[in-house]
RNA sequence: GGGCUCAUAGCUCAGUUGGUUAGAGCGUUGCGUUGACAUCGCAAAGGUCAGUGGUUCAAGUCCACUUGGGCCCACCA
């Protein structure tokens, strides 16, 4: 006999235990098999700087389900752990506690501060891979990887030169999105655009020639005036034709600029004329390129306007903006402010509105490498999961712009770019040399004054290498041979350019082969109001609070049950009370059967006792329903069904293993052959909760008699067609409808269970009679019956009740008080209802184009249901009557 | 402007290729349960499946439009 079992679960007594002892007997490896498929899931790499949040939470229990479910299902199954090392998101966390000691990254200089980001990361790094822990997630910790591992670095440049060769990689000066507090470079992808409420100005530029007349522009920025090169008028615009070509005096810097004309220019917008700032709005550059346009920078990096600003040199990009309005409104300038919504890119990281910005940077030429990627998407061999992300997918890789990979940053995989100062200053040929390592003298003039390039790598430019990055390539070894390319890529909507479509990218470019086969997109993790769960809103739900509070394998399968298929979760923290509910209801289920098992009864073969013995009908009902449902757990996890998956294990253990079958059995339970049925399903169903709740199915697991091992290493179990019986199944919800309708009954009435009546029953099928009747003392116990018999179109007297199943009805004496006028009135209800369906299905039956073009079991199905209606109704009929 | 998505019970949501009487959890109400579990069981009430039209023998499911939310991309002087 095992131990006592407490009365409720406790996952903190549980959940560390098993972790510990699964790492300890390395069951997280993965190990090449020539026998076994193999099935691997990479990480999406959390950041560092990273603190476990529901997102997190959501992605990897997805994963770990995954990985589990099919590492029992005999493949070899590898989740690659590791992490990413963040540039701008370390370097702000750094920079932050360098700042309570008074520094800025710049006193301790470049490589003093990547120590200190070094020391950082040794310390804390390693957070999130704790929690991940804690969350149950069986990676394969002894391949962990990091982005700035030596050996991934080696990747990163060697994908660099690569690009650099076939001359998809180069430098240019473009207007970029700006962040003056982290003063750097930022993508597209990376300044995400909010709206805010601001205004529009309208400032008079007065005509050269006849200073007292005005062209008026419209803006949204007027400090960016003092960077104006022209303004520009639309050649049809009537208002404005006479102006073309003449000459405007910039308030305030007193210098002259040109009208233009460009049909780009919306005549309806402000006033029509737009003042151009080339080199501080995307638009006015490419304008400026056009018309050719000096571009004049007025801001310092970090936001304050510089010596070309004149006066307002040294102040700070708002405070220009005032002391510009100031101004102008002296001047009689400013003609009139409206309020105007805009929307401006804000820094994804600090939230700081970004500023378009002239400046050098790197590019990489993505349309050569979007064509195969967008190729490999349209033959599916890289299938969404939901399917409409391929939709999003091809339609931003259709539309591709270059990806602006450098950033001025220190923490982050420097460019290997390296210049030679001569060629430089000689201007021969910019004097740029791509390497490796640091080149002791320059290739073209032997010059040894070589200095590398500051700027670091976007972090994404390590990422999107990824899948085959963290196997040591471009070293061929043997886990890159056998597990690339991955099996799925589990990941949120969010990050499908940022990340996915890259390496989708990145792989067939320098593998030659897909990332992966399956990308699975759930949804984003939502409050109750469906915002964004966010810190600076205060309406996050910690996962970890939600572990020490219900237990990780609660959190782990509320998560789950409430996510369908790419449906954004909408999160309150009562969901997890059914997740706790769940555990505790296995353990008490558990400890039930335990508490009464003889283990010598535990020992026989299933199957073969199944052809040798006659199991009883709920023996066999229960083993139905299990395989039943192990059918629709396969079908629904290789779908990516999760929630359904879930719930539907949910419901049947609940409601039909807990709620029917342990009650039936209860008077029988010392029988063998029940103890082995109740035995055997309990342990089965554990290795199918296992993935989903994988502590609690573990620790049940070891008290199990039979237990072998961990349940990690059992096969998932083998899904026998043959002992799906429906008939069993359908006669046994007969037996669940009678119980029911009795019970209803009885509760209806308000009879006590003192008055224990005896029903009388009436079959309208004589086989149903004969089938049912071994059943009577199951119905007899649980409905609390003294007595069940079987009357022949029996007609109910006027102390009785009665009610109506589908093919029976059910008559008890009449020992409470019931209102009889009431229960007519209800049959009467339900007959005209019946009526009205009845005359439905039989103009459905009457339609030829059903019966020659419904399937066959449909129109079978039709014509019983008919006949079960016309019976009901007649026997409804009749108890009516006989109720007056 | 382009694209995606949602609208189903009081609340939060399932409903896989159209096909028995549209489901679950929570909440409400009633009844029950003192040897697995009150973190329990059984049941009831509660739905014109957003609206309109169409396709079909059959529509919550497919199509079109309308209304009202949400998201993404582009633009935004």
């Amino acid at each position: 006999m095992t131990e006592e079992l407490s009365k409720q679960y406790n996952p903190k007594e549980t959940e560390d235990k098993w972790y510990k002892v699964w790492e300890q007997n390395n069951l997280f490896s993965a190990k090449i098999s020539s026998s076994k498929p193999p099935y691997c899931i990479v990480i999406p790499p959390p950041n560092v700087t990273g603190i476990l949040h529901m997102g997190h939470a959501l992605n990897n229990t997805i994963q770990d389900i995954l990985i589990r479910y099919k590492r029992m299902r005999g493949f070899a199954s590898l989740w690659m752990p590791g992490t990413d090392h963040a540039g701008i998101a370390t370097q702000n966390v750094v920079e932050r506690s360098l700042a309570k000691e008074g520094l800025k990254r710049q006193d301790l200089g470049r490589e003093k501060f990547i120590e200190r980001v070094w020391t950082w990361k040794e310390e804390y790094g390693s957070t999130i891979i704790h929690q991940l822990k804690k969350l149950g997630c069986s990676c394969d910790w002894e391949r962990l990887r990091f982005t700035m591992d030596q050996d991934y670095s080696t990747a990163v440049t060697e994908v660099f030169i690569r690009l650099y060769e076939k001359k998809l990689i180069y430098q240019g000066s473009y207007i970029i999105n700006w962040c003056p507090r982290c003063q750097t470079a930022l993508s597209d992808e990376e300044a995400s655009h909010a709206e805010l409420q601001g205004n529009l100005y309208y400032l008079k530029y007065p005509l050269k020639d006849k200073p007292l007349e005005f062209l008026t522009v419209a803006t949204t920025r007027p400090e960016t005036m003092v960077g104006d090169t022209a303004v520009a008028v639309n050649p049809k615009d009537k208002r404005y034709k006479k102006y073309i070509g003449k000459i405007l005096i910039l308030p305030l810097i007193k210098r002259e600029i040109k009208i233009i004309a460009d049909p780009g220019v919306d005549m309806e917008f402000g006033t029509g004329a737009v003042k151009v700032t080339p080199a501080h709005d995307p638009n006015d550059y490419i304008l400026g390129k056009k018309h050719n346009l000096d571009f004049i920078n007025v801001m310092h990096p970090d936001g304050r306007m510089n010596e070309s600003a004149q006066k307002y040199s040294g102040l700070e990009r708002f405070k220009a903006r005032e002391a510009v309005l100031e101004d102008l409104k002296t001047l009689g300038l400013l003609e009139k402010i409206i309020p105007h919504r805009l929307s401006a890119g804000h820094c994804y990281r600090c939230h700081t509105i970004v500023e378009p910005y002239l400046s050098k940077q790197w590019f990489v030429k993505m349309k050569p490498l979007a064509k195969q990627a967008i190729e490999a998407v349209k033959k599916g061999e890289i299938k969404f999961y939901p399917e409409r992300w391929t939709k999003v997918y091809l339609n931003w890789m259709e539309n591709i712009q270059d990806w602006c990979i450098s950033r001025q940053i220190w923490w982050g995989h420097r460019i290997p770019v390296y210049y030679c100062r001569n060629c430089q200053t000689k201007n021969t040929a910019k004097g740029i040399i791509v390497s490796k390592t640091k080149p002791e003298k320059c290739p073209k003039c032997a010059s040894t004054d070589i200095f590398q390039e500051e700027d670091v790598l976007d972090t994404w430019f390590s990422s999107w290498l990824w899948p085959f990055a963290t196997f040591y390539w471009p070293k061929e070894n043997a886990d890159l041979k056998y597990f690339y390319p991955t099996s799925t890529l589990v990941t949120a909507p969010e990050i499908i350019f940022f990340w996915v479509a890259r390496m989708i990218m990145a792989g067939l470019e320098f593998k030659k082969k897909i990332p992966f086969k399956d990308v699975y997109i759930h949804g984003t993790v939502r409050d109750i109001e469906g915002k964004k769960m966010s810190k600076s809103l205060g309406n996050v739900i910690d996962p970890l609070e939600v572990i020490a509070e219900y237990g990780t394998d609660a959190l782990r399968f509320s998560l789950i049950s409430i996510t369908s298929q790419g449906q954004d979760v909408y999160l309150s923290k009562e969901r997890f009370e059914q997740g706790r509910n769940f555990a505790n209801k296995i353990w008490n289920a558990s400890r039930f059967i335990l508490m009464n098992l003889k283990p010598e009864n535990s020992n026989a073969d299933l199957c073969v006792s199944f052809k040798e013995e006659k199991f009883d009908i709920v023996n066999r009902w229960i083993i139905s329903r299990f395989y039943s449902t192990l059918k629709k757990t396969n079908e629904d996890l290789d779908a990516y069904r999760f929630n359904e998956a879930a719930n539907n294990l949910y419901s049947f253990f609940w409601h039909e293993f807990c709620d029917w079958y342990l009650e039936l059995i209860k008077p029988q339970i010392g029988q063998k052959q029940t103890q082995l049925i109740m035995y055997k399903v309990l342990e089965k169903t554990l290795r199918l909760i296992h993935p989903f709740m994988p502590f609690i199915s573990e620790e049940i697991w070891q008290r199990l008699p039979k237990a072998q091992g961990s349940i990690m290493q059992q096969n998932w179990p083998h899904l026998q067609a043959d002992l799906i019986n429906e008939d069993d199944e359908k006669q046994m919800q007969v037996v669940f409808d009678i119980i029911n309708a009795i019970r209803n009954m009885r509760s209806e009435m308000e009879l006590g269970l003192a008055s224990r009546p005896e029903i009388k029953l009436t079959f309208a099928d004589k086989s149903m009679e004969e089938s049912l009747r071994p059943l009577f003392s199951h119905i007899k116990n649980l409905a609390k019956l003294d007595q069940l018999s079987i009357a022949e179109n029996y007609l109910p007297q006027e102390n009785e009740y009665t009610s109506i199943l589908k093919n029976m009805h059910i008559v008890m004496p009449l020992k409470g008080i019931v209102n009889v006028a009431e229960q007519i009135n209800k049959n009467q209800v339900k007959i005209d209802k019946i009526k009205s369906e009845i005359k439905n299905k039989e103009i459905m039956l009457a339609n030829k184009n059903f019966l020659s073009r419904a399937p066959k079991e449909i129109i079978d199905a039709e014509k019983n249901k008919l006949k079960d209606m016309h019976e009901q109704a007649a026997k409804l009929e009749v108890i009516k009557n006989g109720l007056r």
